[in-house]
RNA sequence: GGGCGGGUAGCUCAGUUGGGAGAGCAUCGGCCUUACAAGCCGAGGGUCACAGGUUCAAGCCCUGUUCCGCCCA
């Protein structure tokens, strides 16, 4: 009897790299596209290419990670599809910044060059985050790993665009937009983080036309004043009753322009808030956009897309518009018609990649028209065919959904799929088609140019689910695994990515991209915030696996990961993991002790009592943790597999097995119990392979009589010998 | 302003058909018992935010109050 089978603790690191390497050389992630198995797949969210693996990747590769080695076991065809994606505007930044460290900017690069610098870092840094999954044990079908920006995917980018416009469900119009003057594009409305800041509320008079009185209108950015194209009233509002269209008082002076400027009604002026006068700046308003349009207003842009004023603000031409804001309330003050300046916390918008404050701009973009894709995604969540859980989700998607406005595609940036539209130059003809036009279609002219603006990055990760899978071919792997099984991921990205797949493959594959939708929970740290490196409140994940060890660390998640609550994680919860692992290891050394001999069929009678009431312990286990783990309660199964383990199987029935394994009850019952302790690890390596893949293979390949890996053996449930595993209500009762 | 989630042991948090108040870490006491001191045995510690209500029974359901966080406008 010896346990030199096992070191006298586990360590994790070399251990969880022989193993992967192993599983990765002999293709144990690999699915098959030609199975008539029961198939099961899921898509990676892809990871940004600038990224580094933070405690969300983590969190939500841990679970994915889970439900495939499960499903495996469960003898299902599993497919993980891979990916990253090429996150135009935050890569497009880092490489911009590289650049500017060796003095240069991207104009100087050109856009040719400029891409293939950004293609050059891809290739050497954007691989860094894949490498961070596979140490976390994913097990994902790596021979198929895709990038949004892969010749295929860029395919289907093209093919959706040009179908979607010839569905005329994608226009080009002139509209208000989010701009960001930092990186000088537009931005989707979801890309704008508002934030509450202190800032204040400018009452500013503008003398009536006829110089008979004044009016006073509030704002929080003054320097648009120079861009106001109207004033406008409640139509209900009594205070200006007497003014306006059809009265002989019709026009404002606008202040430091000189300009006359109409008096008008509209109904969504607030007649509660501040004087009831609202001043009118459609280029630089979304609502105020809307009442222009409404009454035929005149858009004067007085914001560059630099953030600099522009010719049309007169004397303040060339300012920065923050600057602009102070000289404008200087001028008024000096003018005697600022009234009154407020202190006031409101909302302000800044771009989600660089924080800059966004300046709503009208501007000349691409969008989706979303109504009615986003119909059907609705109707798919409420008759089924899609779930999300935990269900509280589903009122969000529906609101959002319910509300949402048309989805602004065109970024001014150059790392992304330009938009494969093109004007002619010789008859501005707008040709949109799949493959570079030679000439147009038209006049037959060859002086084509192609629209320099590239599209979100969101538009291609909109189609991750099936253009991973070959489309727009009709490839095997579609067939085989379209729609996928789940979606997990996080709901911070539920409106930009969920939302968006499915609207795009309900319309595109006429069939919903995934069954079910699980949405967990985010890391934070201790205040319930985000972790994020400006706040310095990060742990990163690699430090803990270095530390602690991978399978600790993913038990942790796990346990931790209860449905509808964030996580606030801390290292030292990680630790009592660690211990976990510890235990299941040591109790391993000892079972190995006794039964070298391998596996032996279990005789139920010989049995003495606490093994009986180990073996019914475990059918129950095996059933919670098949329940849990079907109903996405990652915390339910880990946390019924850790009680089973430390604190049954170690702490009472290794300790009343003891005797009889030294052979004090005789050679029979010693027999027998090693049968049912063989069995008992045995199949607990199995059930918390998914948590803890690396250290049940360890010591899966030094339990006798196991052959292979243990990723290709079966859950217990499915095991040929499950019946031996009986439920005995009499065992447990008489335990207690 | 609208919506959502949360306030449970010193700390971080579980607790899904309403009937036992729990885990990890921390604390205290006893153990080097031949798998494990990263361990074992045992102990302390909570009017489950507050106030009402439904019920034989409420951490769990309902109403209100309050504090915190998140999302949207």
């Amino acid at each position: 009897m010896s346990s030199d089978l096992l070191d006298k603790g586990y360590k994790p690191h070399d251990v969880e790299k022989r193993w992967y390497d192993f599983w990765e050389k002999d293709r144990f992630f690999a699915a098959d596209e030609e199975s008539t198995k029961k198939s099961y797949s899921i898509v990676i969210p892809p990871p940004n290419v600038t990224g580094v693996l933070h405690m969300g990747h983590a969190l939500n590769i841990t679970m994915q990670d889970i439900l495939c080695r499960y499903r495996r076991l469960r003898g299902d065809n599993v497919l993980w599809m891979p990916g990253t994606d090429h996150a135009g505007i935050a890569t497009q930044n880092v490489v911009e910044k590289k650049l500017a460290e060796k003095g240069l900017d991207r104009k100087q690069l050109g856009r040719e060059k400029f891409i293939e610098a950004v293609w050059e870092w891809r290739d050497t840094y954007g691989r860094a985050i894949i490498n961070q999954l596979k140490r976390l044990g994913a097990s994902c079908d790596w021979n198929r790993e895709r990038f949004t920006m892969d010749e295929g995917l860029s395919k289907a980018v093209r093919k959706v665009f040009v179908q979607l416009y010839n569905e005329k469900l994608i226009y080009r119009g002139n509209y208000i937009i989010n701009w960001c003057p930092r990186c000088q594009t537009a931005l989707s409305d979801l890309e704008v983080e508002h934030e509450e800041r202190d800032g204040h509320l400018y009452h500013i008079r503008y003398p009536f036309a006829d110089k008979t009185g004044s009016l006073v209108v509030a704002t929080t950015r003054p320097e648009t004043m120079l861009g106001d194209t109207a004033v406008a009233v409640n139509p209900n509002d009594e205070r200006y009753g007497k003014i306006g269209p059809g009265t002989s008082l019709t026009e404002v002076i606008l202040p430091l322009t000189g300009r006359n400027i109409p008096i008008i009604k509209d109904k969504y002026v607030d007649m509660s808030f501040g004087t009831g006068a609202l001043k009118v700046t459609p280029a630089h308003d979304p609502n105020d956009f809307e009442i222009g349009v409404r009454h035929n207003l005149e858009n004067m842009k007085v914001i560059g897309d630099d953030g600099r004023m522009l010719p049309a603000a007169g004397k303040f031409e060339g300012l920065d518009r923050f600057k602009c804001r102070d000289a404008v309330v200087k001028a008024l003050k000096k003018e005697e018609l600022l009234v009154k300046v407020e202190p006031i916390k409101h909302g302000v918008g800044h771009c989600y990649r660089c924080k800059t404050v966004v300046e709503p701009n009208l501007s000349r973009q691409w969008f989706v028209r979303t109504e009615s894709l986003a119909e059907k995604a609705i109707s798919a969540v409420k008759n089924g065919r899609t779930r999300i859980i935990p269900e509280t989700w589903e009122k969000t998607y529906f609101d959002w959904m319910y509300n949402i406005r048309d989805w602004c595609i065109s970024r001014q940036i150059w790392w992304g799929h330009q938009i494969p539209a093109w004007t002619c130059g010789n008859c501005g003809n707008i040709i949109v088609c799949i493959d570079d036009p030679a000439t147009c279609p038209s006049c037959g002219g060859d002086n084509l140019v192609q629209d320099s603006d590239v599209l979100d990055t969101w538009f291609s990760s909109a189609l991750w689910p099936f253009s991973t899978m070959g489309w727009p071919d009709e490839t095997p792997l579609l067939k085989t695994f379209y729609p996928t099984s789940a979606l997990v991921t996080g709901f911070d990205i539920l409106f930009f990515w969920v939302a968006r797949m499915m609207m795009m493959g309900i319309h595109f594959m006429d069939d919903v991209p995934f069954k079910d939708v699980y949405v967990h929970a985010l890391v934070r740290d201790e205040e319930g915030k985000k972790m994020s490196k400006s706040k310095g409140n990060v742990i990163d994940p690699l430090n803990v696996m270095d530390k602690y060890g991978t399978d600790a660390f993913r038990f942790t998640l796990a346990a931790f990961a209860a449905q509808g609550r964030d996580i606030k994680l801390s290292e030292k919860r990680v630790e009592g993991y660690r211990h976990f692992v510890n235990k299941l290891w040591n109790a391993s050394r000892f079972a190995f002790m006794h039964i070298n001999k391998g596996y032996k069929e279990i005789k139920y009678d010989s049995l003495s009592l606490p093994d009986k009431w180990i073996l019914s312990r475990l059918n129950r286990v095996v059933g919670t943790v098949a329940e849990a783990l079907d109903t996405y309660r990652f915390n339910d199964a880990a946390g019924v597999l850790y009680h089973f383990v430390w604190h049954e199987f170690c702490d009472w029935y290794l300790e009343a097995v003891k005797p009889i394994l030294f052979g004090k009850k005789g050679v029979e019952s010693q027999e027998a119990s090693m049968s049912a302790l063989w069995r008992v690890l045995h199949d607990t390596l199995v059930l918390l392979h998914p948590f803890m893949p690396f250290v049940t293979e360890e010591i899966w390949h030094k339990l006798p009589g196991t052959q292979g890996s243990i990723m290709k053996t079966l859950f217990p449930a499915d095991a040929a010998d499950a019946e031996s595993i009986v439920y005995d209500p009499e065992a447990e009762s008489k335990m207690l």
